[in-house]
DNA sequence: GCGAGCTGAAAAACCGTTTTATCAAACTTG
DNA sequence: CAAGTTTGATAAAACGGTTTTTCAGCTCGC
């Protein structure tokens, strides 16, 4: 009956695939998992009558039986976004083609708030949980170990036994370093955030071995303010000045820039300017654009989706700590060419 | 045996926790929900056994039962998620506690994209989604309209017989004309976004209104260089400069803060500028620190949660646009008193 | 010409809940 | 005290799929 269309637009069934195309349920469950045996025919038969009706088989039901949810949840406590939405994007292209959604948890450093996500996530049957946060060797507040679901780690510290991912800090510093040196630069110094920060040490480091005995390293809060009182510090100084800035993100470059052109000096003239996040926002909103290190965070999340996947599937995945490559973007603070990665790192585009 | 425990740690069912309760698993069920006729002393008996058990009901299956999922979508273009995550958050806030999941869904402007991921949420039986993008007047690139979930649209455009959430662009410009003309300031402008934007039309509206026929409009990009570009116009001209400017977003507010700065001009001793988004990360960090008005996401996000429940349960929500008022938070650029709400406008505590 | 082996498909069991129908025992009522 | 009504609890049927088991009809070999 025609009403019977319009009455409620029912959601139609395998058992009316089945029913349509003259086929047991079983037999139109198999024909459409390319499982089980049967005459290409039928099973051909059945596809059609089922792509004819519309049919699109009932998650929940599936996730019942097959014990997987096709769900993943993801966990942060990275407020504003900056580090999580690139992440949360590499995981969702890495998974919507598998047909796996994801639950996103935001839990503010809250620990209650965090066992109450992860509670409902459980309920809910993730197949896997990935974590992430708002720096690489900070913690969530919450213990994931020993959950019945697997674990990965992306861009937030885990156990040791975990399957962590994380930007090579060591060498998106270390290719910094070099640009700068490559562009002839001599008195390089590094302006940084908090040493309580592995992260920090790790690009230091790195900066100092390439640099060799002359650099020099300043450490202080991860805002544009620093940047500012930097400047003051090193233009104050008895030596000769700097030629080259390389900072610990692109908040302080900002600052950076910002005290470099209200004291007269010119970027990237006289002075080489480089960040570190490719926070688009502040990167290409400088004056000249940053030139800056990014962490490949969407990339980091594809692999991040693929793992979790992997586990999910119960295929092995070894522990430890995997580190994925960093990537300069040449904007305008540095001088030298612009190079083709100048389109990508290009105008912010804004609504 | 001890090794059953460690072997698997199954997951307990129902089942498990009605045999040891020495009751029927219909009982156990609805001892548990707080539904059916039976004993008190049966009722507690069951809720503890459960309790001690460590019984958390497969939500998998209750969703086939219930035909509710306790799930909702969130799909967005807003790629930076500033808009987003404060909705999101709001959202959550508002759900957790009715054990509700919000699968997060980026679409970037994609058709194709934004009906896979449609397809996946409906696949997932969720029991609504939420519409949320960049700005208001933009909608997205995809027709929710005749899904068998109720829709809300948050903070972007919708069909008109819709449950639509905006902010009220009208009052907030009102209160920082409002705002201004109450410092004693009085040649004001309003320096805003390009005028094919439905909400920039509003604000502007509003704040001519107010600021009657002296008020002056000018048009141009979101960018911090369009803050720029304006302020030399506005120097440039023959009549007197502004004494305040009223911006139409907090990068076109830093834009111009940063243009006067350089051009001489204290803020907020001679000009008071006040942005609008408050969006933190920009507001805090320029100098001084920018007076804003803030759209309230977070509730927005908090209503667009419960109204999405109450569709989910079926019951009546009268559809049309609902306004939600925006909030002054004083800082710094403009001068007057600074209010008990510079507080929470504070320092942008970073990591 | 009759059991063994294969094939295609149906029937039945299952996943973990909720919900409906059923039922014995206790309790009213006239 | 027999008939009707509550009460407390159970067995069984959903929910919408997948997976295992069963089974009839053929083909083949000896």
């Amino acid at each position: 009956m025609r009403c019977e269309d319009v009455a409620k637009a029912e959601r139609i069934r395998i058992y009316d695939v089945a029913r349509v195309a003259g086929v047991s349920v079983a037999t139109a469950s198999k024909a459409l998992n390319d499982t089980g045996r049967m005459t290409e025919a039928t099973r051909q038969r059945v596809k059609q009558t089922a792509a004819a009706l519309g049919f699109r088989p009932n998650a929940m039901a599936r996730a019942l039986t097959q014990q997987r949810s096709f769900t993943i949840g993801l966990l942060t406590n990275d407020t504003y976004g900056r580090f999580t939405l690139p992440v949360m994007a590499g995981i969702s292209e890495a998974l919507v083609d598998e047909g796996v959604s994801v639950f996103l948890c935001g839990i503010e450093d809250d620990a209650a708030l965090a066992a109450l996500h992860v509670d409902a996530m459980l309920d809910k049957q993730v197949d896997g949980i990935i974590a992430t946060g708002k720096r690489i060797d900070r913690r969530l507040p919450v213990d994931l170990s020993g959950l019945a679901v697997p674990v990965v780690y992306a861009f937030t510290d885990g156990p040791s036994d975990a399957v962590t991912l994380v930007s090579d800090d060591d060498q998106g510093a270390r290719d910094a370093a070099e640009w700068l040196l490559g562009l002839g630069r001599q008195r390089i110094v590094h302006v940084t955030g908090p040493d309580s920060f592995a992260s920090v040490a790790a690009r230091a480091g790195a900066f100092c071995s390439v640099v060799g005995e002359k650099a020099k390293v300043l450490h202080g809060p991860w805002s544009e303010a620093w940047g500012h009182e930097a400047v003051a510090q090193l233009w104050r100084g008895e030596q000769s000045p700097p030629d080259a800035i390389f900072c610990g993100n692109d908040q302080i470059a900002r600052g950076v820039v910002d005290a470099l052109r209200e004291r007269g000096v010119a970027v990237p003239e006289q002075v080489s300017v480089i960040g570190f996040d490719n926070w688009e926002i502040v990167a290409a909103a400088s004056r000249p654009p940053l030139t800056t290190v990014d962490m490949n965070l969407k990339e980091l999340g594809r692999e991040a989706g693929r793992l979790i996947l992997q586990l999910a599937e119960g295929k092995p995945v070894e522990p430890g700590v995997r580190k994925l490559p960093c990537k300069l973007v040449v904007r305008q603070s540095c001088g030298g060419e612009t190079i083709a990665a100048g389109d990508q790192g290009g105008v912010l585009q804004e609504v």
